[in-house]
DNA sequence: GTTATAAATAACCAAATAGTTATTTGTTGG
DNA sequence: CCAACAAATAACTATTTGGTTATTTATAAC
């Protein structure tokens, strides 16, 4: 007598299934707390396909962190920050980056992990070396474009700009339960979240941009 | 016939062997990654006395976290903010958090771990309760002594402030390593630490300060 | 169709793990 | 001095864990 479900073959889908499953249990409980048969079971999978795909419990983890970077990158490439003038790129530079954490929490911690390991999975990825470059590349680009055009401080640093950007925004969302409790205040509310929101947008303009273009700012309104 | 080493008798001093290497376990590999048995023998004592003293491995973590906290504000209280003019004390604090953070890696570490598992052990915790009001009050009065005389602008939120300023040292610490490889430069050396601790207070000054405070500070060389 | 290939499953295993039990040995109050 | 207590140790256990072996079964090339 035949199953009532005789098993398909997908390879592609398997694999797909297996690290979206294994997304979820990483950053759901970290490398060391993630457990291999969950993320075989969660992927209606099995832990033989696993490992037959992706080697060992390391490996699959660094292809995950590896994939997580790739979709983020990916994303804020698609941007077209050159196609705006300065100061509304880099709004939308620092909108984009606290719309992207909030949708994908996983992406924030699986980079906490991957540094609790000191990044041991991410340091062989060509992949990563290419896409690192070209994102640091672009906000050299965004500077020099502001600093030309008199809006933007000169001799800025874009890696100390860059990392002050996501920090303010990476910081609020992974300590938010620590957070909320240090500071008694619910932080994740949707109005919490606009302020927020609001607040790293002219955190970053006042520390980007000169003081006429701050000036001028304040008085549009375009600072609060 | 004796053993050569007779085994000495001190509670305390067993139960603070435990905490300080459980702190250096649970922040080494996370609440699952770490080990009970590496602790024990890390502390050189034995899994029994945890247990007796600390319950079980949540509990300890518990006591572990609350431990990292405390030892944090009471070290931020002690800096006497309320003795020095507005501008100065905030530059002390930006400072004070940046050297604990490079001295205890652990605080980071333990934070982030309790954060993967949504505070779930600070969350009862009375003693921090208590610490955290404390800990807001003080800089809600830098900044109102601060804006009384003109110098920070009005209306400042002191919770945004207050996670800002940690933001920015904490994340440039906690993603060091893939931060390192990320912008190919290693983010550790002693110059590059020198230069970010700048870039934060500076960063800090402009969010906080008035245009006018802004104006004088860049004039005399008080902002980089 | 037949056959080689590889996708899928389940049962298995040795090592590791959180937590306990049984026992020994200092310490202290009367 | 000694009894009661508590600190310390080691050996133990039930369960979990990452990883493997053995087997079945769908698929595609010929």
């Amino acid at each position: 007598m035949k199953h009532s479900k005789p098993q398909v073959r997908d390879p592609d889908a398997t694999k797909l299934r297996i690290l979206a499953a294994a997304t979820q249990e990483f950053s759901k409980f970290g490398l060391g707390g993630a457990r291999v048969d969950r993320i075989a079971t969660r992927a209606k999978s099995n832990k033989r396909m696993l490992y037959h795909y992706f080697g060992n419990k390391d490996d699959l983890f660094a292809i995950t962190v590896e994939n997580a970077y790739a979709e983020f990158r990916e994303k804020e490439a698609a941007l077209q920050l050159d196609s705006l003038e300065p100061v509304a790129a880099m709004r939308r530079l620092v909108g984009f980056i606290w719309d992207y954490f909030i949708a994908h929490p996983e992406f924030i911690t699986l980079v906490n992990s991957e540094n609790l390991h000191k990044a041991k999975h991410l340091k062989t990825s060509k992949r990563n070396t290419d896409m690192s470059r070209k994102f640091v590349a672009r906000m050299q680009a965004l500077l020099s474009r502001g600093e030309t055009c008199g809006v933007f401080r000169q001799g800025l640093d874009p890696v100390q700009v860059n990392i002050s950007i996501a920090a303010i925004a990476y910081y609020y969302l992974t300590n938010q339960y620590t957070g909320s409790i240090v500071f008694e205040r619910d932080l994740m509310t949707k109005p919490a979240l606009a302020a927020r929101l609001t607040f790293n947008t002219d955190t970053t303009l006042r520390m980007v941009c000169t003081a006429d273009e701050i000036a001028r700012l304040e008085k549009s309104g375009g600072l609060k």
